[in-house]
DNA sequence: GTCGCACCTTGACTTAGCTCAAGCCTCGCC
DNA sequence: GGCGAGGCTTGAGCTAAGTCAAGGTGCGAC
């Protein structure tokens, strides 16, 4: 990403992003309520971002792999909106958020690619918001492997395998399904050939079906 | 929001928003797939947002009044990945995005609330998150209502008294509801007394069992 | 090894919301 | 003033997904 920048600048740009913190699987990164001071890159390892209402109901809206950014939410009320779980030993970039708009500031490039990220994220937020309002289950299951298993490849996994980080309930809460419903739609697609499903591992044997399904030539 | 500019600054920041533009009442302000340029910020009137799935599905994403902003979802891709449709006839303040980039490196002010105006988009997007995915009908609507009137009252208007811009299905599709639904659950509130509705002219009768709805001391 | 616990699967039954259909407002237009 | 179309309401029946319950499975701790 940074394109022909001193030395200097490309030192001040490492020095944003220096500092390492490790999260055990299970704990939590941050929380809602906390104050924000820092984005968080992922190194390594695997998140889930969880919203509650005050009922006490929880709605996991992400699933963070490699790469990508945690905690863009606080920057609207300087407090963190939801918690960031991890759901195995990984590791994250701490991206003080202050030196990270007094660069931005410098350097264009930064700039615009930060506000990518943030537009991304928006993007990203109302395809969830057509899968919980208009999709069925099956859809909704086909979708979020279609989007897992892509993001692995992009980061030189398997695109047809892959090992599943979260519960049936964890992937119900983010589908607005109940896991029994998310357990039985994984046992009909084994049933019909389109995957082959052990547990956590999961073999795509029929991708097109998958794709046939979200992108329904059907309803 | 400018905070202790010098008369050329501030002019320099009226130039960035001094271009109009009109809308009618069913035309597009934008369409997904159309180049982004500018990001748009709502005079007056109403606008909804649509998300289209290939297969012809749609998402309505959110309803925006005056003094909020459009096309944020544009800068991630430098094209406009959702419809913005004006509902009455409407007026919108045109922002030229790579101005508002290079102004926002200069005022650390303006920078600083724009990033907080995306993030909070972002939260806004996870709590409807939370509505898809664990509400219920009447739940669901309940939380449309009073995040209308709450927006409302803040610009001025009555806490109680609304009138709909949208129609029924539109509701339904930002809610993840059938029309049907939306009529019967509105039909519902008014037997028990909650509402008083003629078409679209709804009074909020009594705004606490709304409340409790949505807060639930029920489920 | 085996015990315990968290997680997953499957079955039987229930239900919230959907579908389909019919009829009714209301507002703009001729 | 009447007519038509888009929008709204309501009923009847259906169905996808939820609920409740009873096992099964696999892994980590001892």
């Amino acid at each position: 990403m940074p394109v022909g920048l001193s030395r200097e600048n490309l030192e001040r740009l490492d020095t944003l992003v220096a500092n390492r913190r490790a999260v055990a699987r299970g704990e939590s990164l941050f929380r809602a309520g906390e104050t924000f001071l820092s984005l968080y890159a992922v190194r390594t390892g695997f998140f889930k971002t969880r919203v509650s209402s005050e009922d006490g109901r929880d709605q996991v809206t992400g699933f963070q792999m490699a790469g990508e950014l945690l905690g863009l939410d606080g920057i609207s009320t300087d407090n963190h909106t939801c918690d960031a779980v991890a759901l195995e030993d990984s590791q994250v970039c701490v991206i003080p958020y202050n030196q990270l708009e007094g660069l931005s500031r410098e350097f264009t490039e930064l700039q615009h690619q930060f506000h990518k990220i943030m537009s991304r994220e928006i993007v990203r937020d109302h395809g969830v918001m057509l899968l919980l309002g208009s999709m069925r289950a099956e859809e909704r299951l086909a979708a979020f492997l279609l989007n897992l298993t892509q993001r692995l490849q992009a980061r030189g996994f398997s695109a047809s395998s892959l090992i599943l980080r979260m519960t049936r309930e964890e992937i119900g809460s983010y589908l607005g399904l109940k896991l029994e419903t998310v357990s039985r739609t994984f046992s009909k697609f084994q049933e019909e050939g389109i995957l082959d499903v052990k547990q956590r591992q999961i073999r795509i044997l029929a991708q097109e079906k998958l794709e046939k399904l979200v992108n329904g030539t059907n309803c």
